[in-house]
Formats: C-alpha cells, structure tokens, sequence
DNA sequence: GCCAACGTTGGC
DNA sequence: GCCAACGTTGGC
C-alpha cells in the first residue's frame, strides 16, 4: 500500500469568533459549523489525519495566517447539525445519514504577525493561491505543496 | 458600510 | 429544469 503523501489545507476563522490563540488555549478543537458542501466534500474525502492546516484570520484586523496546525481525527458527524440551539442546526439532516461532518485539528505554531494577507500579496511566488483569488469564500481551501514551504519560509518555522 | 461573488431557495 | 430573489461571505 502507498503511503500518502500529507496534504495541506487553510482553515479560515473569524478571530472573533474562534482565533488561533483559542486553539492554543483549548489544546485541539472540532472544526465544525461547516455548511457548504464543497467544504464538506474536501473534508469528507480528502483532509486526512497528519495534514497541515493555515489557521487564517477573515474578517480581521489584520487578515493573517495565525498559525499552523494539524488534523489530528478525519471526518465525523458534526453534532451540532443536530443540536437545535445551536445556530448550525440542521433540521434537514438525517441522524441515520449526517450531512454535515467535521474533523479535530490541535495547534503546531503560532506564525508571526508579519504574516498578513497583504504580505502574501506581495509575494509573487503565491500570485495563484485560492485566498488571494477574488471571490474566493470557500472556508476550507487546498493549498500547494509549495505555496505551504514558501509560507513556512516566510514565518520562520522549520517543518510543520 | 458597501458590494461583488457565490450558494440556496422556491415559484413556475 | 430554469431563474429571480434572497442570504451569506468576506475583502475593501
């Protein structure tokens, strides 16, 4: 059997609302409230335990890769599609059949703070990344084998 | 606060 | 199945 190789991913959060500060705090976190299914899809086929997560500030002051972190559990049922307090609640989802999954990610590193949105504009080497594309919302997002050694670079951190 | 880019919903 | 209306995301 072939050993896969990892794979690297950027997860996007408001920091507002859960920041990477909260990962290191909480030790690991279930990445749920994931409501759209392209999202869904990479998790459910393709986000695999050992892979590499960006942990990306939107809506912030300033939009920044956070830091680094990684999939520690793959795809399972998001409990909160089922929970009817909270505001991912899901009355359309099959308890027998979940629609909604989501994966647990603990952190690696803390990036610099120098590593913002706009820092990775100008870095011509990431002139194709998906976040940097206009209209691109999608919260879970793949990113390249060398979009991910150029960023590491960039934040100083060795191998994560 | 604005609005472009999408995704979803629902009438037909 | 089409598509207009609506809601959300998220950068600016």
């Amino acid at each position: 059997m072939a050993t896969r190789k990892r794979q690297t991913w950027l997860f996007k959060s408001e920091p507002n609302v859960y920041s990477y500060a909260d990962l290191e705090r909480d030790g690991r976190t279930h990445w749920d409230g994931i409501r759209n299914y392209q999202a869904r899809n990479l998790l459910r086929d393709d986000v695999k335990e050992g892979d590499g997560v960006l942990f990306y500030h939107s809506n912030a002051k300033p939009m920044a890769v956070a830091g680094v972190a990684r999939v520690v559990r793959e795809a399972y049922p998001d409990a909160s599609q089922f929970d009817p307090k909270s505001k991912y609640h899901d009355p359309k989802s099959d308890p027998g059949d979940p629609t909604w999954l989501m994966v647990d990610i603990a952190p690696v590193a803390a990036c610099p703070e120098s590593l913002t949105r706009d820092a990775l504009k100008d870095e011509p080497a990431l002139a194709e990344m998906m976040l940097l594309r206009r209209g691109s919302r999608l919260s879970i997002q793949p990113v390249s084998a060398r979009e991910w050694k150029r960023i590491m670079t960039m934040a100083g951190i060795r191998d994560a």
